[in-house]
DNA sequence: CTGAAAGCGCTTACAG
DNA sequence: CTGAAAGCGCTTACAG
């Protein structure tokens, strides 16, 4: 098949070719009626044993696919979802989005993408246009867990879910444990017999940021320690990182013999200074970020040891709940903190295990 | 409204609360019937304008949105496309899909999202979703411009694009200018002035790779220079941008005064190397990256000049054309190469414009 | 056991 | 100008 004809065969196709094989073929193909077929296709009611397969064959020869459309018409329910992300640059949503995806394509439900980038407009836009479509409920992904998206939520009656992002009091969330997931890399320095364990971390208006500084407080404190220092907030960037370096380390008498990072950026800048310092990682300071962002940590010389947020999983239990409240199970509201998982390199002066 | 409220709201609307209000309800509002009010609604035929209005601010007060899958039922047209990717890291992929999502929404087409993870069941199971969903059309986007999905395409008459990813013959793909762009990289270098532009790049077995390849040697000719050396082709990473430096910087009288590299992780890699060599970029060495993966482009000691694929207008144009094939306009197929742009940084010694 | 009828929410000829 | 009827593709009581 040649380009030209395939250009033909579009414009052609309005009306035959088009028409797909609809439940009527597979009925008249078996002679049976619609109903029957129907009944035969979707194994309710009893029947000749033979008639069934009769249908189930024609079905099959046939490619017979039923109209989803056609279904949700009647069940009231499309099977579909919504996802409503403002995180264009796709960091968080698109493992989420992989996670969310794969579990709901096992259980025949599909969801629409909907990339908002923080545009009101753009928002309700979208929004209404998952309100035509009638998806049977909505999952509103974040870039930050303390930041609600722009948007209104239409009263109507269709669940929503919200994760990695603020969720409405009453409303149903799902976030990474940053606390929990910080207490487990500070004790984990702690174990390995570091004793001034630093912190240097994003900027304090973000509620993760006071999350984790909790933690890794929390940890040394349980380990008998004290903090060597007040955690260091900047930015979540690698300059913050390198440039923070020297602030840490001029006072040789004080050094930390680890730092807890914010992010995998932080801990790659920090890495590089000290680097170029001539301070050795791990063997004169350990250091674990946070994120796995891979491209990040296994970059990092030497390899990061730091926290995966498991952002799949989050979409994945995210996903399952809304299925949950779409079935009218009763679903205790509130905000899930999910685990995230440490991931040992050999920044950290542990054996690696990955 | 507290927690309990929710979900009890949740458990009770089966019936009545979740019934919305359909065209009937508008009708009897307006005290018209059904047909007149689609028409009213619509703005068909002609008719009393104050029967007109009539219904439309009944629609109005009652909140009434047309079931998009009733129309699609009629019209045959459900206004919506399905995203098929492989592309779980999402680096490519979701500056695609926004790209798309947000040129699709404007235009009333919602995106299914399709994340098959380079599994032929999965990607199976996504491509009977999407028929029984009745999708206008899909979209096939890939990590690189030299693969498949894995995926059979059903026969099916429906229209399918493909983006960053192998386009059968006669199908309509949509790929970066990989060429063009290594062209215009190299031809800035040597309007700088740089006279050995070096080449460092990623594994021979990508087309990319190849047409970088050309791109530079062209640039190169045209501007009467020769290339100091063969292309270093290896991996994708900062690991192998920081080993070939010693590679290429060895000899210090066939040193480089400049280095296109085939991503931005190899420029930065083979950065970082120069500067603990002491030797000076941009000032000993221009260099260029090509990705403008911004994390990367923006951390990089100094920031990186780069070429960035534009991969939301691809995922755009892939969109509108999908769009024009299914409203069987007449499309040539093949392959259009959409241009990259420049994006200038400190690197390469130019004026920062960005 | 099987089929005719009614209906999901809408639109489109076609009568009045 | 307006409405009754038919139909998009399917399912679900309900008769036969």
């Amino acid at each position: 098949m040649d380009g030209s004809a395939l250009v033909d065969a579009s414009l052609l196709e309005t009306a035959d070719e088009r028409t797909r094989v609809t439940i009527r073929h597979v009925a008249e193909a078996a002679g049976v009626s619609v109903a029957t077929a129907s009944k035969a296709l979707n194994e309710r009611g009893r029947m000749m044993p033979e008639t069934r397969q009769r249908v189930q064959d024609a079905a099959r020869r046939l490619g017979f696919r039923p109209n989803a459309m056609a279904r949700a018409l009647i069940s009231q329910r499309s099977f579909t979802l919504g996802l409503l992300t403002n995180d264009t640059y796709g960091r968080f949503t698109l493992p989420i989005a992989a996670g969310l995806s794969a579990a709901m394509a096992d259980r025949g439900v599909s969801v629409f993408l909907c990339a908002i980038e923080d545009d009101p407009a753009r928002a309700k836009l979208n929004l209404e246009a998952m309100e035509d479509k009638r998806v049977d409920g909505l999952v509103v992904a974040g870039k930050r867990v303390d930041r609600a998206l722009p948007i209104e939520l239409p009263p109507l009656g269709m669940p929503v879910v919200h994760v990695n992002a603020a969720c409405p009091p009453g409303g149903f969330g799902f976030v990474p444990d940053d606390e929990g997931a910080a207490f487990e890399a500070v004790t984990h320095l702690a174990r390995l017999g570091r004793r001034r364990i630093a912190h240097v971390t994003g900027p304090r208006d973000f509620a993760a940021v006071s999350l984790r500084e909790a933690g890794w407080r929390r940890a040394l404190e349980e380990n008998g320690l004290a903090p060597p220092n007040e955690a260091l907030a900047g930015q979540w960037s690698e300059g913050f990182g390198f440039d923070t370096a020297s602030r840490l380390f001029t006072d040789a008498e004080n050094r930390p013999d680890a730092v807890f990072c914010g992010n995998d950026q932080i801990a790659r800048g920090l890495i590089d200074a000290l680097t170029a310092g001539g301070i050795r990682v791990p063997d004169d300071v350990a250091v674990v970020g946070f994120d796995n962002w891979e491209i990040f940590a296994q970059a990092t010389r030497p390899p990061l040891t730091t926290l995966d947020m498991e952002l799949k999983g989050l979409g994945r239990e995210a996903g399952l709940t809304l299925l949950d409240l779409i079935d009218g199970k009763p679903v205790a509201p509130g905000l899930r903190r999910l685990p995230c998982r440490l991931v040992v390199r050999r920044s950290c002066g542990a054996s690696e295990t990955q």
